[in-house]
Formats: C-alpha cells, sequence, structure tokens
DNA sequence: GATTTTTTATGACAGATGTCATTTCGGCGA
DNA sequence: TCGCCGAAATGACATCTGTCATAAAAAATC
C-alpha cells in the first residue's frame, strides 16, 4: 500500500516535476495534481491523500489559507509547504497553521522523498536553509518586540558605519576593510572608534557579537 | 460586552491569581478557571471564551493536546500557552498546532493586559524572553540537520577552551577572562592561540562569531 | 568665490592581542 | 627520591587596535 501524495503549485513545471519524481518511486503514489487551493481542497476531500506537498504562494487561495482549511478538514493529514528563498512570514504563518514540514524548492530527490517519509512517520522536517530562515525570523521578531526595552537613546548610525560593522561582523580585519571599502586604515579606525562610542561598547570583538545579534548581519549596505 | 478568557492552570496560586487579574480589569471576564485539560476542553465548549491562557505543562492531558482539540472545537479561540523558563520543544510544538501567542509566567500585569489585548486583535504575541528560546531552539534544529556537513575535523576542544571561547562570545577582555576563570592572562594568551589554531581563525573577533554561530554560547561548561 | 561643514586622512601614542621559547609547578609512576 | 609529563605561568616581542589632536580634501552653504 504506497502512501498517497497531493501536489499543489500553481506552476506546471514544478507540479508535474514533482509528480514524476513522486510517481517514480513506488512507495508512493500522485493521489493528484492541483494548480490552485480551491481544486486542491476539493481533492483532497475526495482522494483523502495521506501526504501534501503545496507551494505557499498561489493565486486565489494561497498556500496558508488552504493549509488552514484542509488541516480542519482532514484529521491526520501531513501538509509539507514548499517554499522558495525568498518567502518570509509565511513561513511563520505556516508553522502557526500546523504544517508539518517546509522544503526548499530544488531540493534533490533523495532529500524530499526522505522528508515526506519523516513527516510521514510523525517528525517534523525542515530543510537546513529553511530552519536557517525561520530562525532568522524569529530571531527577527524578538528584536523587534524588545525594541523599545533595551536599546534606546544609541546615536543614529550612517550607513558607512553599519556597513564597517558588517564588515566586523564578518570577522575582517582593519587591513581586510580598507580593502573592502577603499578607506585609509587610519579612516577605518576612526569610524570603528565612533561605532563603539554610539553603541557604547569597548572593542570590535563586542561589535562583531552586536553586529549578529541585532540582525544587522541580515541587511544590505551596499554603498 | 467585556472579554471572555478561560484560564488554565495545574497550580491553584497561578490559577487564581491569574484569575483576580484578569478579573480585576473591567474589559475582561473570566469565562472559568480549569486545573486540567479536560476541563479545560469541557468549559471551552460550553462557555465559548474568546480568549484561553493555557499552560503548557500539565497532568493527564497537556497543554498541547489540548490546545490541539480546542483550536480544531471552537474555530476563531485564541490560545496563548503560559511557559515557564525550562519547557523548550513545547514551544515549538505548540506554535505547529496554532497557538496564539506564548507568555513567560511571571509576566507583569501590564503586559498580560496587553498581550490579550494584542492577540484578540489578531496580532500574534510572544514576550520577548520566550521568542528569544523559541529561536534558540530553532537554531539549534537548524544546526543538528546542518551537522555532518560544515565543521568537521577541528580538533577537539579542552573543557576550559570551550569555556575561553565562551567567555570571548560575550565580548570580555583577556582580563576580565583571567578574573572569571583566575587563570594568569598570560596563561589565557596562550589558550587563545591553542584556539586560534584548531579552528584555524586570526583573532578573538572570529572566535566570538565561531561561538554565537556555533551554538556553543548555549552549552553549559561550568569547569 | 568665500566660508562653513563634512568627510577622509595622518601621525603619534598607549594598550590589548597573539606568538613563541622557556620556566615553574604539581602530581604520578618507576 | 628521581624523572617525567602536562598544566599553568612568565617574559620578550611584533603586531593590531583604539584614541586623539590635527590636517587635508571635498561638499555644501551662503
Amino acid at each position: 500500500m504506497s502512501i498517497k501524495v497531493l501536489i499543489v503549485d500553481d506552476q506546471e513545471l514544478m507540479r508535474d516535476s514533482l509528480g514524476m519524481l513522486i510517481d517514480s518511486d513506488r512507495r508512493f503514489t500522485v493521489a493528484g495534481l492541483a494548480d490552485n487551493g480551491r481544486d486542491a481542497i476539493t481533492i483532497a476531500r475526495k482522494e483523502r491523500p495521506e501526504i501534501v506537498l503545496m507551494d505557499i504562494r498561489m493565486p486565489e487561495i494561497d498556500g496558508i489559507e488552504c493549509l488552514k482549511v484542509i488541516k480542519q478538514d482532514i484529521p491526520g493529514i501531513k501538509v509539507i509547504m514548499l517554499t522558495t528563498f525568498d518567502s518570509d512570514e509565511n513561513i511563520y504563518h505556516a508553522l502557526k497553521n500546523g504544517a508539518d514540514g517546509f522544503l526548499l524548492k530544488g531540493i534533490s530527490k533523495k532529500d524530499l522523498i526522505n522528508s515526506i517519509i519523516t513527516v510521514r512517520d510523525g517528525g517534523a522536517s525542515i530543510d537546513p536553509k529553511t530552519a536557517q530562515r525561520v530562525f532568522e525570523i524569529f530571531e527577527r521578531m524578538a528584536k523587534s518586540i524588545l525594541v523599545g526595552q533595551g536599546r534606546e537613546g544609541l546615536e543614529e548610525l550612517s550607513p558607512h558605519e553599519l556597513r564597517i560593522i558588517q564588515l566586523i561582523g564578518r570577522g575582517m580585519s582593519n587591513k581586510e576593510i580598507m580593502n573592502e571599502i577603499h578607506f585609509s586604515e587610519g579612516t577605518i579606525r576612526n569610524y570603528i572608534s565612533n561605532i563603539l562610542r554610539k553603541l557604547d561598547l569597548r572593542d570590535r570583538t563586542q561589535v562583531a557579537i552586536f553586529a549578529i545579534q541585532s540582525g544587522i548581519m541580515l541587511k544590505n549596505f551596499d554603498i
């Protein structure tokens, strides 16, 4: 008895290739293909798949909505969300609505199969890159909630300063930073001196720690 | 029309004090008090509260189970989980089962009220400390999945070395580390020198970055 | 165009940091 | 007791780092 899998994705190419992939493993059967949330719900009700592979972003009813309905309709069904790199808070919402796993599109066949099996057996499956994104999102949430409590009255940081903080957060020496942004080493030192004063820190190591924990590393300061 | 709140906690003291707290604000009404999941479900079905405040850890049916049932039974109900510091993966499971917020026991009255209002209005509420824990858990998940990929063949680190790495990760100078672990400053320097060689890093800043990103900061190396 | 202001640079300095060779110390087994 | 070993300490050294006063250059203001 093979595992019935429903595939939901609005991109035909992705849908079909996933279908073929699933179909080529005799432990699985494709219970259906849907290109939108509405159809997905209809098929899910009729076919009662064990597993749903679903894109988060879709027209009409998006993945999150669909997840909600399917989870409510069919007890015990497992839903694995497919994400691309750029989807963000969606991951959080999917998690909140009972998604059983997350997979990056572009995952290898082997990983895909393994993930489905894992989820079927009750484990949660998050592929590494997605996990990282999720944790970044939570980090940002934590920080943004914390705003207003701790870090006040820290002087405004200029783009240059932010950029240098970032480079320090990557472990660079003053010379390396110099080669990166083409200021003299002395100037870099002056900048850092100002950064330390503004952030009330003592040395570059503390700056690096601040850089990572503040989420500054995630931003873009291409000057 | 005040907001009906159901309070679920197996500790009488906590339950009653939360009850009084809620009751003292005229925007809220206590819809009931339950000391276990079973009662909570019964009361919830009967009273249809808008909000449930529920301990994660309870005998018989625990908070997670109860959350699942209540969420399925009563569409639109908001459930805020109460956690202590020590609860761990439970937070992940609660999130996965649709919890609408998390609060640390010991929160101030003001924060409690605000959180309830936030959740009622559709926002997610995670108190800062809890958010941090959640993100730590995800971090650990991400790392543990990633294990086997990146960091191999790095020489074994001694407990002393790990401890020093941790202190560097807290931004301490050699002198401060000296006062912390009572070695001479020179010895500390020697230790760091070895750490740098073992980890193939160049300076303490890179060690700090490594410390944070490797999850070493989360561990305990009380020597 | 002259004058502020901002940005970048310089040089001198003190202290922190990392490296290395060597020494001291405390056990621990022979 | 002796010698050995690893852990901890020392001292000398080169380098890196951060501070500060000041200067030069560039940009903005009038």
